[in-house]
DNA sequence: ATAAGGCTTCCAGTTGGTGGAAGGTCAAGC
DNA sequence: GCTTGACCTTCCACCAACTGGAAGCCTTAT
C-alpha cells in the first residue's frame, strides 16, 4: 500500500502518517522508487493510534499503548491504569470548561448587546478603568 | 512598576508579560537602566487579558476584546458576539470530551484489570491482530 | 510528449507560552 | 569598598502535534 491508500483507509492525513513514522510509531518498508510500502500491520497500528488520539490520549500515551498492544503477554491492569488516568484528566477538563461556560454565559446574559458602549462583559474583565 | 511587581499583581509570570509585549498587547516605557516601567493602565490590561485567557478566549480574541475595551464608543453587541462565539466553542469542546468520556469509561468498566493479557480496551482500539 | 497527480524531503509556521544561558543592575551586609 | 543575591535584560531553543509549502522525482493517462 502507498501512503495515499493508508491515509484513506486509516482516516489520517498523509502528513500525519509521515509524522508518525518520524516519531517511531511505524517503520514502513520502501520500494525501489523510494515510496513507503505499508503492511496491514502498519495500517492497524495507525488506525489504533488514530482512535486513541481521538479519545484524548497523548502521543506518549499512544506510545505506551502501542507497546502494550504489541506485547501479547501484557497485563490488562497496565492498560486499564493508563485509561483510568486519562479518564481523570478528561473529567478535569470538562469541569474546567463548565466553570468557564457558567461565568461566560452569565456575562452574555447580562449584556444588552445593542449599540450602547456599556458592556458588562468588558466591565467584568477589566474593571472600570478610572470610571 | 517593574515587571516583578506587575507579575505579582496581575498573576501572570514575567515571561508571559514580556511575551504579551512582544505580541503588542502593551508597550511599557523604559527607564534609564533599560527596565520596563509599567503604568497602572498596563497592569489593568494585563489583568484583563489574564482573565479573558482563563475564560478560554484565544490570544486573537483578546486582541479584539482589548481593542473594544480601549474604544470608549464601542457597541456592546460587538463584544457580545465574540463572547457568544466563545460559548459555542466551549459547548462543542464539552460535548466532545463527554463523548470521549463515555467511550473510555465503558472500556475501563469492561476491562478486568488483572494479570491476564485479555484487554477489551486494546481490542477495541486495534481490533484483534491476527487472532 | 505532456500534463495531472502522487510521492519524496526539508524547512518553517502554528498556539501560547516556558526554560535557560549570558550578562547588566541594584540594594544590603560586612 | 566589595561581594552576594535578587532582579532585570536579550536571545535562542523547545513543548505538542501536527500543517503548509517549496522543490523535485515518479507514474499514469491521453
Amino acid at each position: 500500500m502507498n501512503i495515499g491508500d493508508v491515509a484513506e483507509r486509516s482516516g489520517l492525513p498523509a502528513k500525519t502518517i509521515r509524522y508518525y513514522e518520524d516519531i517511531g510509531f511505524i517503520r514502513p518498508a520502501r520500494s525501489a522508487n523510494g515510496y513507503r510500502q505499508f503492511s496491514d500491520r502498519d495500517l492497524h497500528k495507525l488506525a489504533f493510534v488514530g482512535r486513541a488520539r481521538s479519545l484524548g490520549f497523548t502521543i506518549e500515551d499512544c506510545r505506551t499503548l502501542l507497546a502494550l498492544y504489541e506485547d501479547r503477554g501484557r497485563a490488562s491492569a497496565d492498560v486499564k491504569l493508563v485509561a483510568k488516568q486519562n479518564l481523570v484528566d478528561i473529567d478535569a477538563k470538562i469541569a474546567g470548561l463548565q466553570e468557564m461556560r457558567k461565568t461566560l454565559s452569565h456575562l452574555v446574559a447580562c449584556c444588552a448587546g445593542d449599540d450602547r458602549p456599556d458592556c458588562p462583559i468588558l466591565d467584568s474583565l477589566g474593571g472600570v478603568p478610572e470610571a
